[in-house]
DNA sequence: ACGGTCTGTCGAACCGGTTGGACGGAGAGC
DNA sequence: GCTCTCCGTCCAACCGGTTCGACAGACCGT
């Protein structure tokens, strides 16, 4: 069942078929026909590797995933799930590949083996060792997240920063005065994980302009760690009354935390910061929050990935996205 | 950068650099070393597409995921991830693929165009197309979960209707007398989705050897829909103290609907089932639940795959895994 | 000295597509 | 009636690997 097989039971020549496959040459429609009730009626399909070979491009995408181990955080999830179908609407596959621990193999074989045509990065540090490979190796790529300077490079990202600073503004404007910023944890913070660490500067700008007394802690990301993150803030800084955060798998913690603390939300203590819809939906009261638009940020990486492709040498594009903040129940006026 | 480029520096045939890479003909150690030599320097992979149209294999999996907009639980993501890692150790990549609704496409890419050698097939209804299609292509793969009745075919599934009954015998000996199950969407239970009828007949069947008074209602699967639910069930039977569910992404709700009826868990109501670990452990309190082991079974699924691959003739292998129920605390005796 | 095995290497065919150049025939222009 | 296009088709080369059969030379036993 290969294109040869066509051409014998249509009778005509392999290259016929493969025009009026393509439609790059004009075929007859005689022809046309013919050659499309075969196909239909052997259910012929291309062999993608020899295409792939003949071409010279894969019709592949490589999405780079942080390792298992690692879980994955709600808003990374809709993300894959969201570059698929991006992805599968313009006809293109995907290879999901993990990276870092044990996984580098997975990685180089995708750079050098020619599997893919483009790649999307996703966990970006600020300075990242993949950004410098794939550069080097040629291979178009997209960042989720973008490196310290990022100088003519391809990205796509929330911009943490802003989002931050606008939940500190909303708190500040409800009355609050002393307030936390509970973010990622301090491996990643370490790491120079750059939505950590903008979020941060984001959140020491605002408080300052406002005049306001601004903590900050690190808290890994599972909810046990954010029970105890939360109690070590209620003792060490009991004047506290609002907190704004990035760490979503923290989330249950911090709710058992505020719920045995017999603190009631919004009225004792406010809570926003940048969380899935999904989860902040979830949380109780629903809480107030920056929605990161997954979906969004998937298609529009993928079609940059494809703009880049199709053009290597175009100047390189980016995006940061700043959806706005979902006003639900978890922030109130600072009660004293 | 290609096989000749390194055979013409080497001194060597084209041959001869394959056969010193694959080790399938020996090659005599000077030869072997002068290749590597070239290879090291030059930084050579072969060309993936290449290879697999030589060798009639991709080295490739695909996973069949269920399409973003039914949005994947959490489950579901430990195991992509698990079956990314899995694949990873034994040199294989994934190919992630929506099916369902507009995604057929992308579905039969992968069906007809060899672009993988196998497939694991997710979110398994109890007649699946799909599973025909496949067995019609007469592509390798195994599916998490089982039809109806697997005549001759691979799987790996968790044994719903197992577990639910030894939640259901756990809550017995606890002297519960009124028990709910609270089940997946109606939608997915008309669909003939296994875990959810497996689950009903586990339920009804342990109910009835222990003489209690079982009820079952189907949830949408988001937190508003849980809310609802419980509420729905306190006013119509108001004497039950005890649900099991398997409903995972309702669980925010129903945590919200106890809070809000005043129900201490579990001093006034209980709640067990099949639960993610790490949902389970954010619950409050952490719940006491039967663990989906995610990893274990993308590492048994693969391997099955792995298995047919290599020998498609092969008797049908399956696994049906009955992990054990963690005790946390959210089961307690029946108070009256 | 001779046939036989064994080792290392090479040449050529093959996997299944795509594509550029050539070519035959029909129709148009003169 | 003759050339000139243009349309539709075919042939052959190519993409970059793998693998089979052949073969030269070393080594063995007799």
């Amino acid at each position: 069942m290969n294109i040869g097989e066509i051409a014998k039971r249509a009778g005509v020549s392999r290259s016929t078929v493969s025009y009026a496959l393509s439609g790059k040459r004009p075929v007859s429609t005689e022809t046309a026909r013919r050659i499309n009730e075969v196909i239909d009626e052997l259910g012929y399909r291309p062999n993608a590797s020899a295409r792939a070979l003949a071409e010279g491009r894969t019709r592949t995408l490589s999405l780079v995933i942080p390792p298992a181990s690692r879980r994955l955080t709600d808003v990374q999830l809709g993300f894959v799930a969201s570059v698929v179908e991006a992805a599968a609407t313009q006809d293109l596959d995907v290879l999901l590949s993990p990276s870092g621990g044990d996984h580098d193999r997975s990685f180089e074989r995708i750079v050098t083996g020619r599997r893919v045509d483009g790649v999307i990065l996703m966990e970006i540090l600020l300075d990242d060792p993949r950004v410098e490979r794939l550069e080097q190796a040629g291979l178009p790529f997209v960042t989720i997240g973008h490196v310290e300077h990022p100088g003519a490079s391809w990205w796509v990202d929330v911009d943490y920063a802003a989002l931050i600073r606008r939940c500190v503004h909303h708190l500040a404007d409800l009355g609050h005065q002393d307030v936390v910023l509970i973010n990622r944890s301090d491996e990643l913070v370490a790491a120079g994980y750059g939505p950590a660490l903008r979020s941060s500067a984001g959140f020491l700008e605002a408080a300052g302009e406002r005049g306001l007394t601004a903590r900050t802690v690190c808290c890994a990301d599972e909810p046990a760690a954010g029970l105890a993150c939360f109690e070590g803030i209620r003792s060490r800084w009991p004047e506290v009354t609002a907190a704004v955060t990035i760490n979503e798998a923290a989330l249950p913690g911090l709710q058992r935390a505020l719920h045995r603390a017999g603190l009631d939300v919004p009225r004792d203590f406010s809570i926003t910061g940048v969380i899935a819809s999904r989860l902040a939906e979830g949380f109780h009261p629903p809480l107030t929050a920056a929605d990161v638009p997954a979906e969004e940020m998937a298609r529009l990486a993928v079609n940059l990935l494809v703009e880049q492709i199709a053009d290597p040498g175009a100047t390189p594009r980016n995006a940061l996205l700043e959806p706005a903040i979902s006003l639900r129940s978890s922030t109130g006026a600072r009660r004293r």
